[in-house]
Order: structure tokens, then C-alpha cells, then sequence
DNA sequence: CAGGCTTTTGCGACAGGTCGCATTTGCTAC
DNA sequence: GTAGCAAATGCGACCTGTCGCAAAAGCCTG
């Protein structure tokens, strides 16, 4: 175990393990097996968006029994310390990321999948419409924006 | 909550059960009993936005046993033939609503679960932007904007 | 109105995600 | 070092949604 070091300043601060984990014992949680496999996991892959199906099937590979509940409740753990966020691309799928890289929306395919980013401040004034006009603050981390690409628009590959 | 949008778009027509199954045999698909049922719910129910599992318990009402894989099936054609929109709000649910009353995004409140409509227009500027840089054509009417209503944001209900 | 072909259905199974509950574990205090 | 308590885990069950497949419908033709 190391002494906290984890500098909340540099805004593309990738979290590791130790870090993770200390923030976890921070807010009063315990440090179990599961959830070492899992920080070490998140950490590891960096900025990937990893889905909750490969982060579990990584903590079998580390940790041989750990159990599919356990995996989505120390996501969502991680996920209410704003360590990752919880991100629903398309109709059926769900995938965390760190949250360092957590700026950007993302734009999703309906026909072909494709997944594109777009930084948050490219749809701000909407946004802020909404927060205006509706007294609501979206939460554009957690949702995918779904539509058709140019690609699938203009090619023959049409449905 | 404060007052629904302007009622202009108030001319659209509600299809009839009759209607939806005839654009179904024009499709070239047959009548059966659960399109049958299926539609009848669907034009009685007006414009409330349902839940699959609404559908299908109606159903089970209605004729005694359709199986839950059939009315999805039926929900999703009809969604292919522009009559349905599937609309996903927050983190899991699925709601279909008829097209005459999809001019609307919805708001979700992830925190109290309240969902308000906004019109297709508000939002029109980012959507416009999205289309214009990354050559992206949103899709509005299949996915929710969650985020956190003023009452949460404000109130001592706040988690 | 019966035959035959094709579309639908129902069933079973699966995938992703959530939840309640009994047992186990981590942590802390002695 | 260990006892005790609360927090996590694993398990089983459930929910929403999807899919393949054999059996059962619907529809068209003669």
C-alpha cells in the first residue's frame, strides 16, 4: 500500500490501480479481491471503452470466480466516485470508460455501428437551451447519440 | 412540471387499428391474431408511450397467450413500417410510441425518473451542427436525454 | 373449399443487467 | 492475535430483449 498520490489537477490524469482503490477505501469501502482484479483491469486498458462483459470476462482470466454482480457493483462504485462513466451506445449495449477521458459525446451508427466523438462543447448551446428553458441539466456522458452516418446515408449499403 | 408545448402539431391522425394492419398487409405481411391485438392496443391506447412489457401484458389480456418474442416482433415491424418509434429511456426500459406523437424528445430525470417532452425544434441547432461537421444525421426520436431535473437539482431529495 | 407454400408463432435458450438474501470476508478494536 | 460487526460476495432468481428452429398458422391458387 502507498501513500495517496493522486494530483486531481492534470485533466488527462489516468487513475492507477493504487489510485483507485485508495479513493475507494476513501469512501469508507473495503478493498476486496474483486475489486483489486478490477481497478488493476481499468487501469490497465487506460482509455479504452471497455464493456462490462470484457471487464468481466478479464477478471476471471486474474481472478478465476469472480461472480458478474460483483463486476457491475464495483462499476457502479467507480462510476458514483466519477471515476468511470456509464455509457449506453445503441440499443443494447453499455460500455464504462475512465473518466479523464470522459469529454466527448458519442455518436453512434444505427446501420453500420460506427462510433464517432464529438467534444461536449460542440453541442453546449443546446444544452444550455434545455437548461434554460427546462430547468434540466443534461448528463451527455451517459448517452449515446444515435443516427446515420454519412456513409450509410449516401452509399448502396441503404436498408 | 410546467405546461405541454404548443399544439400545433395536433393535426397529425391517429391510426386506427384497421389502418396499422392494413399497412401491414400492404406490406406484404399477414393478419394474425397478435397483429391483430397487437394494433388494437396500440390505436386504443392513443398516445401514451408504452412499454413493451405494457404491450405484451395487454395482450396476454386480450387473447390468452402470445408469446413475449412475438409481440416484439410485431412492435418491431411496425416500427420498420414508420408507424412505431422505439424509444429508449434511461438506463433500462423501452418504450414504443406512435409516430403521430413522436415530435418530441424526452427529458429523463435520473435521479427522480421524471420525464418531460421537449420539441424536436429546440434542439435543432446542435442537431444541425452534428450534421454539418461530422456529416451525422441524428436520430432524436430513439434515444432519451437523461440528466437531472431543477426539483432534484434543488430539492433535499438529492442523492 | 382444399392443397400447398410461406410466413408467423411459440418454445427454449441465451445475453446483459439488476436485486434479495445468506454466507463469507475485510477491517478495526481490543 | 483474534473476536465481532458491517460490508461484499456469490448465488439464484428475475427482467428486458433477441434468436434459431420446428410446428402451426395465413394466404393464394386451382
Amino acid at each position: 500500500m502507498t501513500a495517496m498520490s493522486s494530483p486531481e489537477t492534470s485533466t488527462e490524469t489516468k487513475p492507477t490501480a493504487e489510485g483507485l482503490l485508495g479513493a475507494l477505501r476513501a469512501d469508507g469501502l473495503r478493498i476486496t479481491l474483486a475489486r483489486r482484479a478490477i481497478c488493476g483491469i481499468l487501469a490497465d486498458s487506460g482509455e479504452d471503452h471497455l464493456s462490462a462483459a470484457d471487464i468481466y470476462t478479464r477478471c476471471l482470466e486474474a481472478t478465476g470466480g469472480i461472480d458478474r454482480s460483483t463486476v457491475y457493483r464495483t462499476l457502479d462504485e467507480l462510476a458514483r466516485l466519477g471515476f468511470l462513466h456509464h455509457v449506453h451506445m445503441g440499443h443494447h449495449a453499455g460500455v464504462y470508460h475512465l473518466s479523464a477521458r470522459a469529454d466527448h459525446h458519442h455518436l453512434v451508427c444505427e446501420h453500420c455501428g460506427t462510433t464517432t466523438e464529438v467534444p461536449l462543447e460542440r453541442l453546449a448551446s443546446s444544452f444550455s437551451t434545455l437548461q434554460a428553458e427546462y430547468d434540466f441539466v443534461p448528463n451527455g456522458l451517459h448517452f449515446a447519440i444515435l443516427g446515420e452516418c454519412g456513409t450509410c446515408r449516401n452509399g448502396p449499403e441503404r436498408r
